[in-house]
DNA sequence: AGCCCCTATTCAAACGTTTGAACTTGAAAT
DNA sequence: ATTTCAAGTTCAAACGTTTGAATAGGGGCT
C-alpha cells in the first residue's frame, strides 16, 4: 500500500536493511504480530503457533535484524553503559577494563568510553555526553565525583560516598598493614613512600592507613622528607606513555638526594615503585641487598622484573567485574545501589624485598 | 493542542527531557522552527532575526539537549564509530588506543569497543553487533578480515589487502633490517627469534622480512630450532594479563634447553622478550654479556627495565591516530579508502644488547 | 483589482519500532 | 436470533527528530 524499498531484482548499492514491515508482509501478518513474536511477548501466547512459525521463518528467510536506534527510542532501554577511565593506557585501567569488558559483554551490553584525566570538568562533560547518548548507567573508575550524578551508577575507587552510589574500594588498612609488616619483620624501619596525588580519595585513604599501620608497629618511621606526592594524574593532556614511570625515577633520584637515611620505599603504584626502582639501580643501589621496594596493584610484569617486584595484589579485573555486575543488577532487577563494597588486597612477596642491611641506610653519605 | 508532559510546578522524579516541542512552545513557533534554527540549516538564513534569536533564547533558558536516538534515526548518521581490539588490557591494544581516542574525541565522535581476542567468530559477530547498533565505520585493530566488510572501515596492521579497507602497517623490512643490522654489527650471527602466531598477517610478514634481512648479511643464521612461533594470540578466552610474559619465559627456558649455540633473541614483542630475557636471567646469564635481546613496540615500561631493553620502536599511538583520522576523513569527506600505510619503524639501542661474546655463545653446554 | 512572487513560517511525512486499545470472527450461551 | 465471550489479530499513536513541500501574508507590478 505505502510506499515500500523492495529491492526490486537488482539490489544495487548497500542492500536496504530489512525492516519489520518487510517479515510482516512475507508472512501476511501485520507489523504488531511480528513485533509480538520476534520479542516472545507475553501476548504472543494467545497467537496461533501456526501464526508464529510463519513469523519466525519469515524473519529467518530475510534475515531479520532489529533496528537498535529505532527500538531504543521508543522503549526507553538501549543496553549501553558510560565507561569513565582515568587514562585508557595504564595498566591499572587496563587490568579493571578487562574485568568490566567480560561482564558487560556477556549481558549483552555494550559501553562507550572516555578518559577523564582526573580532570573534573572532562568528567563532567563526559557525564552530560553520555547521557545525551542514551546510555543506562554509568561505571565510573578513579575519579573524584563532582556531586550527585544523574544515572546510576558505580564506582572503582577514587572518591568518597555519595548517596546513590555504589563503591566498589580496596580495603587500604589491610594493604598498608601488609605492606608495612612485611618490611618490619624483615628489619626496616624507616619508611619512604610515594604518596597518590592529592585529591584523589583512593590517595588519601592509602597515606591515612600507611600512618596508622606504622604507628600500630614498633619503632618504625615515615620520615616526612621520605613521603614524595605523585601529580601524574593531576593533568596529563597528551597522555604520554612513559608519564608514570618517568616520575617515579625522578622521585626516586630525589629519595636518594634528600640525604635522609632509608632502608625501603613503599610506591603508590607498580609504575612508580618500578620508576623509582630503576633510579636506585642507576645510582649503584642493589635491591634488594641495599634497598627493598614494594609496588602497588601487581600489574602483569612485576613477577619478570629484575628483581621481581614485591607488590600489593589489587584484583582488578574482579574489581571491574564486581562493579559492571552491581550496575546490571540494579539495572535489570532494580537492586538498590549506594553501598560501599570493600576488596581485599594480597600480599605477593617478590625478590625486590630482602632484609634491611645492618647499617641504619645504605645512604649515610650526607651529599649526592 | 495534543498531550504534553509540562512538569506542572512539582516536578517529581526523574525532570522530563526537554524536547524541540518544548522549546517551540517557549518561543511560540514550529517545531520545524526550532530545529532549523538549533542545527543552523542553510533554510534558517531565511528566518527572521529576531525569530532566531527567540528560539535560541528559549533554548538555551530550558537547556534543551537534543534526543541522540531520535536524531539518529532520522538523519542516518550517528557519530560513532566501532573498534576492534585484539584485547584490551595489551600494551598494544593500550597504545594504539590512545590515538585513537584522541582523534574520535577531538572529532566528537564516540566508539563502541570490543575485544575480538583473535578468534574469527567473534570477529565477525562483534562486527554484526556494531553494524546494528548503527556505527558509521570501523576501526580494526590487528585482525585477520572474514572478508569485505560492510562498512567503511580502516584497520591498524593484522591482514593482507582487502578492497576498500584503508591499512596502517609497519614497515617489517626496515623493522627487521634495523634490528639485524644492529645485532650483527655487534658481532651476532646466530639469533633466535620468537615469531609471532601463525595465520596473524603481521607476523608473517615480520618473519619473511627477517629472514630476507638475515639473508642480506654475511654469515648471518637463523637455526631453525631457534625460532619459536607465539601462540598467546590465538585463543585467550578468559584473558590472564601474565599470560604473554609467561609464555616468552617459557620460550626463553625451551630455547635454552634446545642446545643450539645462540648469541642474541630477536622476539615479537617486548612482552614476550621480557619474559624470555627474565628466563636467561634465571638461567643463570648476564644480558647484555653473555646474550642479547631485541623486543618490538616499545612499551612505556621498556626504558625502566633492567637491563633496559633495546627495541623496536612502533609509534602506536601514531598509528591509532592516523587511522582514526582516515576514517573520518572518508566519513566526513568522503575521502576514498583503501590505501595502505606505511609507518615507519625505528631501533631504540638501550642496555639489552651488547657485543657478541667471544665463544660462539655462552651456550655450549650440550645438555641441559 | 487582479496577479505574481517573495519572505517567513508551518505542515506533515518519515525514520523503525512497541504497545494499549480496538477490532474481527466464530462458537457458546441465552 | 440475538447477545456474550474468548481467541486471534490489527490499528494507530507514540518515541523526538529532520526536511521536502505547502501555506499565509504582503508588497509590487500590470
Amino acid at each position: 500500500m505505502s510506499q515500500d524499498n523492495t529491492p526490486s531484482t537488482k539490489d544495487r548499492g548497500k542492500a536496504p536493511r530489512v525492516r519489520l514491515k518487510d517479515v510482516a508482509a512475507l508472512a501476511e501478518v501485520s507489523v504488531s504480530t511480528v513485533s509480538l513474536v520476534l520479542n516472545g511477548a507475553p501476548r504472543a501466547e494467545a497467537l496461533a503457533a501456526e501464526t508464529r512459525q510463519r513469523v519466525l521463518d519469515a524473519a529467518r528467510e530475510l534475515g531479520y535484524r532489529p533496528n537498535y536506534l529505532a527500538r531504543s527510542l521508543r522503549g526507553k532501554r538501549t543496553h549501553s553503559l558510560g565507561v569513565l577511565v582515568p587514562e585508557i593506557s595504564e595498566g591499572y585501567t587496563a587490568g579493571v577494563m578487562s574485568g568490566i569488558e567480560s561482564e558487560l559483554e556477556a549481558a549483552g551490553y555494550t559501553y562507550l568510553m572516555v578518559s577523564h584525566h582526573s580532570r573534573p570538568a572532562k568528567l563532567e562533560s563526559s557525564i552530560r555526553l553520555f547521557e545525551d547518548r542514551g546510555v543506562e548507567g554509568l561505571l565510573i573508575i578513579g575519579a573524584e565525583l563532582p556531586g550527585p550524578i544523574p544515572l546510576p551508577a558505580v564506582t572503582v575507587s577514587g572518591h568518597r560516598p555519595v548517596p546513590g552510589v555504589t563503591t566498589v574500594a580496596l580495603d587500604h588498612r589491610t594493604a598498608a598493614r601488609l605492606a608495612l609488616g612485611h618490611l618490619a619483620s624483615l628489619g626496616h624501619r624507616r619508611l619512604a613512600v610515594i604518596r597518590g596525588f592529592g585529591g584523589n580519595v583512593d590517595a588519601e585513604d592509602r597515606w591515612r592507613a600507611i600512618r596508622g599501620a606504622a604507628q600500630e608497629l614498633d619503632d618504625f618511621e615515615l620520615p616526612p622528607a621520605l613521603t614524595v606526592e605523585l601529580r601524574s594524574r593531576a593533568y596529563g593532556e597528551s597522555f604520554d606513555a612513559e608519564g608514570g614511570y618517568r616520575e617515579g625515577y625522578e622521585i626516586g633520584r630525589r629519595l636518594l638526594d634528600a640525604g635522609e637515611p632509608f632502608s625501603a620505599l613503599f610506591a603508590f603504584n607498580d609504575i612508580s615503585a618500578i620508576g623509582a626502582l630503576r633510579a636506585f639501580l642507576d645510582c649503584g643501589l642493589r635491591a634488594p641487598e641495599d634497598i627493598s621496594v614494594v609496588g602497588f596493584d601487581d600489574l602483569g610484569v612485576t613477577p619478570f622484573l629484575n628483581p621481581r617486584l614485591t607488590t600489593i595484589r589489587q584484583p582488578l579485573r574482579d574489581m571491574g567485574q564486581a562493579a559492571a555486575r552491581l550496575l546490571l543488577a540494579h539495572l535489570d532487577d532494580q537492586k538498590p545501589l549506594g553501598e560501599r563494597i570493600l576488596i581485599q588486597p594480597k600480599l605477593v612477596v617478590r625478590d625486590s624485598t630482602g632484609p634491611a642491611p645492618d647499617s641504619p641506610s645504605p645512604l649515610d653519605r650526607p651529599g649526592a
